[in-house]
DNA sequence: AATCTAATTGAAAACATTTTTCAATAAGGA
DNA sequence: TCCTTATTGAAAAATGTTTTCAATTAGATT
């Protein structure tokens, strides 16, 4: 079941700026902030108004399709996700971000946390930062 | 060693813009948007312009003493934080947010995703969302 | 295929946030 | 007390987001 037939189903039209907004986001490696959503889209020829990359990235917000992606060296970006429990590892260097599968890991930590704060934990929020492979590599074999 | 102990000593003026900004957020329970300092600073007569909040947080986040604190029903605020590793947990009810110490329950993890991956992880994002034990009280005993 | 209707769009304006600029100020050392 | 220069504040510019509303169009109905 794809990107566009989740919408559907779910009753939302498939209008062709939601097509072209998820196309591309399908396409992208790295996240993408609305304005870089417009402006690629534009070069692509496709007419569409910024107005309504921010509504289609509203939607699929709310329909768990996309996840926003911090990096603190960029603005705040978005990119498309697989359903499910995930998180998003950020190469540094090149800023491309990837899915990986999230895990049972920090239940123990969350545990810990809940008995320190007296919080009841429902939710959180986890990114890993570093260096991909390609990156690595020009880090380390820059020098000749 | 106190925060404006700290600025000092790294060649750093202290400014009445700096003094009041930090024993603001030194007060605060909840993480504060560079608008909500300068709203609550001015109600307290202290006289500083909002590019002096601005250019605050910027130094205090290069030093390592504010923290920016991420929740998805408000835009990012920040709070003191401090040194050392730790992450911060935050209340979807009041917003009220605490640090918690960082541990190493996150290692095994990391070391999964770096092969997964073949990322050289460096760096991690990691908040907590739940209730405080105040708001879980108005939550379950909210009918009577 | 033509018609209908409400969801969706785009353009513009309004609103909000952040950064830049630069002359005036003041912190802290001499 | 004087000096130097980091720091400030006001204004403008730049950037980012939301609202409004008439025009369009996706998809259902005939
Ligand atoms: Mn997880
Ligand atoms: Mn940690
Ligand atoms: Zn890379
Ligand atoms: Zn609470």
């Amino acid at each position: 079941m794809d990107y566009k037939a989740i919408l559907s189903q779910k009753g939302h039209r498939l209008s062709e700026p939601r097509k072209q907004v998820i196309e591309l986001l399908q396409q992208s490696k790295v996240a993408l902030t609305p304005q870089q959503i417009h402006q690629a889209l534009q070069q692509k020829n496709c007419k569409l108004g910024l107005v309504s990359v921010y509504r289609t990235l509203e939607l699929l917000t709310e329909l768990g399709l996309v996840t926003v992606v911090y990096d603190p060296q960029l603005n705040p970006g978005y990119m498309l996700s697989t359903l499910g429990h995930h998180h998003h590892i950020v190469c540094q260097g090149c800023h491309k971000a990837f899915e990986f599968a999230g895990s049972n890991d920090i239940d123990q930590l969350i545990k810990r946390v809940e008995k320190e704060t007296s919080f009841q934990v429902s939710d959180h929020l986890l990114q890993l930062f570093g260096l991909c492979p390609d990156c690595q590599q020009k880090a380390t074999g820059g020098g000749f």
